[in-house]
RNA sequence: GGGAGCUUAGCUCAGUUGGUUCAGAGCGUCUGCCUUACAAGCAGAGGGUCGGGGGUUCGACUCCCUCAGCUCCCACCA
């Protein structure tokens, strides 16, 4: 069969991902063997593939296809996340393209619509991901709001609340006015914003509510909440203000008399030192407002619109409203003046709305045990993250963290297992049925139709903690004295989690606490956090810049293959990857070596008669410690997760040491059979690295390891074990490089006087280097080895130095001897400056003296080297000078 | 405002307890090649006083101080 000259893997990829799945390959039941597990960072149902995916997810699956190779039953869990508050919208807004308002809809017909549009659109991300290759164990494929894993986040809350975690309260939280829910702190994103700071004037009032002609003035940026203020607020040390102790002033427009107080919170140095006091509408006011015991007026809806409480502009957007009672304090005489101020503001994560602190009823869990709990399990290594510079950063998260706002106004998650009797007491129980048990504890005479379910629902991450424990037991979280099904004490605590680092606190710590109060484990072992893309600019990859390619389309065009190795190839972990196609491309190449080096291959006819030549013979014993070389190299990177380097440890391998020097080595000439000694070694060392590139290539390595050999039915690259490192002989891989050394050397002297390659050549080396590999050298260089104790006896050639080796190439006629002795001079005073540094450290007795011995050896043999090559230059030189 | 980190070749990055001829890799660049596996390739070459300054040390890309620039995280100064 003729192979093309390129790879094309679009006739391989769908071929041999339906053959993986057609076999189950990627299933994992529990057996003998030793466990290696991965959960899926569970990609929002509504999500789309994106770059982002791509490197996670290549990642995730290097690891497992390479512990699968290296013979652990490896199992890697995939699915969704329901995703409450994004999701949410999306349906909302599609709703909204129909004509439907979510306001017209019961909760019941509206979670109708959002099931139908997850079951429709949902989860194409898991399809996506097939294209890219992904082994996940797809029978085990799980989403948050499966009813056994919601029960399991229903249960645990009500484990929580019985253990006295959960507690509901009326505090500040941060308001999403667009997605009409409060966002945990976490889900707040402060930047810094452009806005005015408007100066005030306040009257004082005469004490029957009548403004007198003296003023404070009050520097603020929200103007639209000054009908909320409950007080004035200055510092009991600032003397500029103790005329106004005891004192009241109007609040502007709607002459509302309020108090001075005092309240050391105030910083005298900043604005005018005089602050205005709404409690309902900023975090600190509010404090004040406790410990002053004022007023709480809450002027905002939950839109963000002024309520009949402003009692003017009511109705409006709070940022129309903003723009509005400027022109009216103007008019009023109120306004002193507007300054630019940039100042940081909270933005909704999810809806980039501004975020309204606000006073509501909410659930929240006590965090202070379980995050003392989470921070001693990385502090102590249990979970190692990586890098490791995370740790700081996870330890000051952990030492600061506050009570875990749960509850969300939305109806698409888990709903909240509280339920109130008609006297506004409540119970928290799994079911309906046993919240009616329960609520008749307290009053008998309550009915089921009496008792009103909570109406919010469970923050996602209440849901997604549970995740490496609930997608193999649901039945574990929640009930902690229940044995472990057979699933769960195989698999728990899982190996690794590769995740970005913007979700360490959101989902990692908070797994971590999970899995420490339900499993009294860690459920993973290692952390994995990768960078994020960029573009090439560095900019991060958005819709709205545009800069982000469709992972699907990069595919089609270059193979899944090309997409792995090259988003893989300059992501080292935790740092941002800059992404650039450049890379595709590299990733592309290499496919279309490997496929080239298969070409070459499978056309050599073997010659039954013929004699492995010396050069194969070198080189197949070279190659082979190379081998175990490499492979000591790339375990050792596997182990540190320095993927990158492992995958360009192989590249290289692959590229050079392979194609490049093997292969030339052992190339029989044009027309030529091979033996069938070189012949098969050949074949063996092809297939070793095409499982050595399996876990980044999985397609074309394994449609090239069946087109090598006829394989039965059934078999698969994927499951054969990784080549494992055998003793190898260093010191010949470095006569080896020598040979190699030498070649270069030769080639180099051919372009330079333009030789061609085909016209043969003799090489003279000085006694003393390795014979060994001379057939090698003669075979790549083109040349004829002779050994010599000197090579002095002719002034026309070129010599070079390999390592302390001196080389000749005689050249009749073709040298320039000025040019020859330029370099020789030049070679020599170079040399002679180093010989001189070396001795200076030599002579110096505090270097002789503490310097360790080997160090001071290795001085020496500098020092050596140095003067047998200034001798041999000179030596070059006399004949050359004649 | 607090904390963490970064600065090494044109670009993206390694450099693993301060010591092998250690200043590296990939990509790009330059030169010569359509050599029958591969021009998406082959062969060869050039390229950095390791951000600036100071210090410790026999010895510093590596440790300390300092200055400059960049990035990220956390944060209620109205």
């Amino acid at each position: 069969m003729e192979l093309s000259v390129k790879y094309n893997p679009s006739e391989t990829e769908d071929k041999w991902y339906a053959y993986w799945l057609e076999h189950k390959f990627f299933h994992s039941e529990p057996d003998e063997r030793e466990p290696y597990t991965i959960v899926i960072p569970p990609p929002n149902v509504t999500g789309i593939l994106h770059m982002g995916h791509v490197l996670n997810n290549t990642l995730n699956d290097v690891l497992i296809r390479k512990a699968r190779m290296d013979g652990k039953n490896a199992c890697w869990i995939p699915g969704t996340d329901h995703a409450s508050i994004a999701t949410e919208n999306k349906v909302v807004a599609k709703l909204k393209a129909e004509g439907i308002n979510k306001e017209d809809l019961t909760r019941e017909e509206f979670l109708k619509y959002a099931w139908e549009w997850k079951e429709k659109h949902g989860g194409i991300i898991l399809s996506q991901l097939r294209k890219l290759g992904a082994s996940c164990d797809w029978d085990r494929t799980r989403f948050t709001m499966d009813p056994d894993l919601s029960e399991a986040v229903i249960n645990t809350f009500v484990y929580f609340y019985k253990k006295g975690y959960i507690y509901r309260g009326i505090r500040m939280v941060n308001w999403d006015p667009v997605g009409h829910t409060a966002v945990s702190d976490e889900e707040v994103v402060h930047k810094d914003t452009v806005s005015k700071f408007y100066h005030l004037r306040y009257f004082i009032s005469d004490g029957n509510g009548n403004p007198t002609d003296k003023y404070i003035i009050i520097a603020t940026t929200r103007p639209e909440t000054i009908m909320a203020d409950a007080a004035v607020c200055i510092n009991p040390e600032d003397e500029r203000y103790h005329w106004l102790k005891g004192k009241k002033v109007l609040i502007p427009l709607i002459n509302k008399e309020i108090p001075i107080i005092e309240d050391s919170y105030v910083e005298m140095g900043f604005g005018t030192g005089c602050l205005k006091v709404t409690p309902a509408h900023d975090v600190n006011d509010y404090e004040i407002g406790l410990r002053h015991g004022l007023p709480v007026i809450d002027i905002i809806d939950d839109h963000g619109r002024l309520n009949e409480k402003a009692q003017i502009l009511v109705g409006e957007d709070r940022f129309d409203a903003r723009q509005k009672i400027e022109g009216m304090l103007r008019d009023a005489g109120n306004l002193e003046k507007v300054e630019d101020y940039t100042s940081p503001v909270g933005y909704s994560e999810r809806t980039n709305a501004v975020i309204e602190p606000r006073l509501s009823m909410q659930w929240f869990l006590k965090m202070d045990a379980l995050a003392t709990d989470a921070l001693e399990s990385v502090e102590s290594g249990k979970v190692k993250l990586i890098p490791d510079k995370y740790r700081n950063t996870y330890r000051h998260w952990m030492e600061n963290v506050r009570d875990w706002c749960i509850s969300r106004q939305l109806w698409w998650g888990q709903r909240i297992p509280a339920y109130y009797l008609p006297d506004g007491q409540f119970v928290v129980e799994s079911t309906p049925e046993a919240a009616l048990e329960a609520a008749r504890k307290i009053d008998p005479s309550v009915t089921a139709a009496d008792l009103k379910q909570d109406e919010d629902v469970l923050d996602t991450w209440f849901s997604s903690w549970l995740w490496p424990i609930s997608v193999f037991d649901p039945e574990k979280p929640g009930h902690p004295d229940h044995e472990p099904n057979r699933d769960l004490s195989y698999y728990y605590p899982t190996n690794d989690l590769v995740t970005g680092p913007d979700i360490l606190f959101f989902w990692v710590a908070r797994m971590i606490m999970a899995g420490n109060e339900f499993m009294k484990d860690v459920p993973f072992r290692n952390v994995y956090l990768t960078g994020i893309v960029r573009d090439k600019l560095g900019r991060k990859m958005s819709k709205t810049l545009g800069n982000s390619p469709d992972p699907l389309d990069l595919i089609a065009k270059y193979g899944a293959d090309a997409v792995r190795l090259g988003m893989l190839l300059c992501s080292s972990a935790g740092n941002d990857i800059l992404y650039d196609e450049a890379q595709i491309e590299q990733g592309r190449n290499f496919c279309n070596k490997i496929w080239n080096a298969y070409r070459l291959i499978a056309g050599w006819n073997i010659d039954a008669s013929a004699q492995q030549p010396q050069s194969a013979a070198v080189a197949v014993k070279w190659f082979g410690y190379k081998l175990s070389q490499v492979l000591v190299q790339v375990e050792d990177h596997f182990s540190k997760f320095r993927i990158s380097d492992a995958l360009m440890t192989i590249y290289k391998f692959f590229w050079d040491d392979f194609c490049s020097w093997y292969l030339e080595a052992v190339k029989p000439a044009y027309g030529a059979g091979i033996d069938q000694m070189t012949f098969d070694v050949t074949r063996g060392y092809f297939e070793a690295l095409l499982k050595m590139i399996h876990p980044v290539m999985p397609f074309i390595t394994e449609e090239l390891w069946h087109a090598m050999s006829a394989r039965k039915e059934g078999e698969t690259i994927m499951l054969q074990r990784y080549p494992v490192a055998e003793d190898f002989d260093a010191d010949f891989i470095s006569a080896f490089d020598n040979a190699c050394e030498a070649v270069a050397g030769v080639r180099n002297i051919r372009q330079q006087k333009n030789i061609s390659p085909k016209e043969a050549l003799t090489l003279k080396v000085k006694t003393g280097f390795p014979a060994a590999v001379v057939p090698v050298i003669e075979k790549l260089a083109n040349v004829t080895v002779e050994t010599a104790d000197s090579f002095g006896e002719t002034a026309s050639g070129v010599t070079f130095m390999v390592k302390t080796f001196e080389m000749f190439v005689p050249l009749t006629g073709m040298v320039n001897a000025e040019e020859e002795i330029a370099k020789l001079e030049a070679a020599i005073a170079y040399q002679e400056k180093f010989l001189e540094s070396v001795r200076k450290k030599l002579s110096n007795e505090k270097f002789v003296s503490s310097a360790p011995e080997k160090v001071v050896a290795m001085e020496r043999k500098k020092e050596a080297d140095s003067l047998a090559k200034i001798e041999a230059a000179k030596a070059s030189l006399k004949v050359l000078k004649g």
